[in-house]
RNA sequence: GGAGGGAUGGCCGAGUGGACGAAGGCAACGGUCUUGAAAACCGUAGUGGGCUUAUGCUCACCGGGGGUUCGAAUCCCUCUCCCUCCGCCA
């Protein structure tokens, strides 16, 4: 979410800004709802007041009306309480009579305040709504451009080009050769865009989740974190998945439970509504979840192997920041991908996104792409982002500066590190064989127990 | 799944519908005292919104949402979460 200080101040600004993305919001509807807000704000505030100081006037009269009965009841018994029976009987009456007016009065206050509370309600709910569909706005660093085909590739990087003497197959040839993916059974068990993994198929994968895990944990300084894989709706909204991404959510039919898109979601909320000390920051989690897309926007698109399923498993890396330091964490991030694609001996290559490429959540992105030999793709194996504030707002996340306590919201970064099923793919398209078995990277070896997967 | 009990400021914990943004304690910050520290004592302190900016004024917030009332931390409804007991269970 935008801060509506930025969109009231500077809409055309926002306008151009939110243009380069190659995306539309509602800004003359939302600047309109702000003035409206603000104005009956000012008006059902004033009326709150009044009543404030009426209801206080007529607690107190209705503490000396107590009183006075009960000096009235004692009179009347006989008692002396220092004024007769029908003096006090006719201050109990005027006393009363203005508390009954007053009150008359002060419900047709509170008869206006609903009114406008009821106008006021719809307003925000239009403003709120709208305002969760505004883009982030991007950094002015990311170069601009209509859509993906203007990113800026980078020279590829880590391993040489593998050369064959041989026609090297794609992994929907390879793997099921190998026993190590079934897609009939997969199909079987769940339909189109599902699969087994076999084998060693299934330990290759479970061996790069382990890899992926140790590496960033030991190297890189994050901790390691098992969240839960369905969270409530709420947290997608702070993750800045809905209202946008609904319709490639899957949910439950019963509760309010959503099954992550992406570890992003979970560990997103794991501080929401907190006040986090500067000192904690940075904070980085590194989380293994599997990953559930409805891909109904992509139907039809990359239907072949095991590029694109409604399940996939993730290693994802995610770190809140200081403001001043989000970019640099960016930079960081990018760079501990790459290490595991060196490690691993990929070909890989960085792309930086251009503003029409972003998405919806980003300030700033970059994707890694791994060269698979085999179907003679660059297959998006990473895709490293910064948030800025965008979803520390939705989420309510902020920290105390150690400087002069205002609090202030975070920065959130996120990235994969890496996506697997794609690395598996480098790694089985780029390591075969003529006999078409597969050398496993050396890394993997004390994981996998063994050489070569044939 | 059944029965009951809870949710109050950074933490603990009071709070018969009116003086309550909220006692008290702890922690925090500033000060006094001290060679320094501790102790003691004095004082300051929440978050968000709106208006105005020189100081300021005001509204909301006692788990979330709704209701009753002139007025709700307090009464009612509802949701979420936590605890205890029973049942079931990887």
């Amino acid at each position: 979410m935008l801060d509506i200080n930025l969109i009231r101040e500077k809409p055309e600004w926002v306008k151009a800004q939110i243009a380069k993305l190659n995306d539309t919001a509602p800004i003359d509807e939302i600047v309109a709802d702000d003035a409206r807000r603000r104005e009956i704000l000012g008006e059902v505030e004033e009326l709150r007041r009044q009543r404030n100081e009426t209801s206080k006037q007529i607690g107190q009269w209705m503490g000396r009306l107590k009183k006075m009965e009960a000096d009235l009841k004692r009179a009347e018994a006989g008692q002396d309480v220092g004024q007769s029976a029908d003096q006090l009987r006719a201050q109990v009456q005027s006393l009363q009579f203005n508390a009954d007016e007053a009150k008359d009065e002060t419900r047709e206050i509170g008869e206006r305040i609903t009114e406008l509370d009821e106008e006021l309600r719809q307003v925000e709910e239009r403003l709120q709504h709208n305002m969760l569909w505004v883009p982030n706005i991007p950094d002015e660093s990311v170069p601009v451009g209509p859509d993906d085909s203007h990113n800026i590739l980078g020279d590829p990087q880590g391993a040489p080009e593998p050369q064959f003497d041989f026609e090297p197959k794609p992994h929907w040839d390879l793997g099921p050769e190998l026993g190590i993916i079934d897609f009939e059974r997969g199909v079987k068990l769940s339909g189109s865009r599902f699969y087994l993994l076999k084998g060693w198929g299934s330990r290759l994968q479970r061996a790069l989740i382990q890899f992926f895990l140790d590496y960033h944990t030991e190297k890189h300084g994050y901790t390691e974190v098992y969240p839960p894989f369905m969270v409530r709706s709420e947290m997608f909204v702070g993750a800045a998945q809905l209202p946008k991404f609904k319709d490639n959510i899957y949910r439950d039919a019963e509760e309010d439970f959503m099954w992550l898109g992406t570890a992003e979601i979970a560990l997103t909320n794991v501080h929401r509504d907190e006040v986090l000390d500067e000192a904690d920051l940075p904070i980085k989690y590194v989380a293994y979840t599997p990953c559930f897309r409805r891909e109904k926007m992509s139907a039809g698109r990359d239907v072949r192997g095991i590029k694109r399923g409604h399940q996939f498993d993730k290693v994802e890396m995610y770190r809140f920041t200081t403001p001043e330091t989000s970019y640099q964490a960016l930079e960081e991030m990018v760079q501990d991908a790459m290490d595991i694609c060196e490690a691993l001996g990929l070909r890989y290559r960085k792309v930086e996104m251009v503003t029409g490429d972003l998405g919806f959540a980003a300030a700033k992105k970059y994707d890694l792409e791994a060269w698979a030999a085999g179907c003679g793709e660059w297959l998006e194996i990473s895709s490293i982002s910064n948030c800025e504030t965008f979803q520390a707002r939705r989420a309510n996340i902020k920290y105390r500066p150690a400087e002069n306590g205002r609090l202030q919201y975070v920065h959130t970064l996120n990235g994969s590190g890496l996506a697997l099923p794609r690395v598996m793919i480098a790694i089985i398209e780029n390591n075969q064989q003529a006999d078409g078995s597969i050398v496993v990277p050396k890394v993997l070896r004390p994981y996998m127990g063994v050489d070569v997967i044939r």
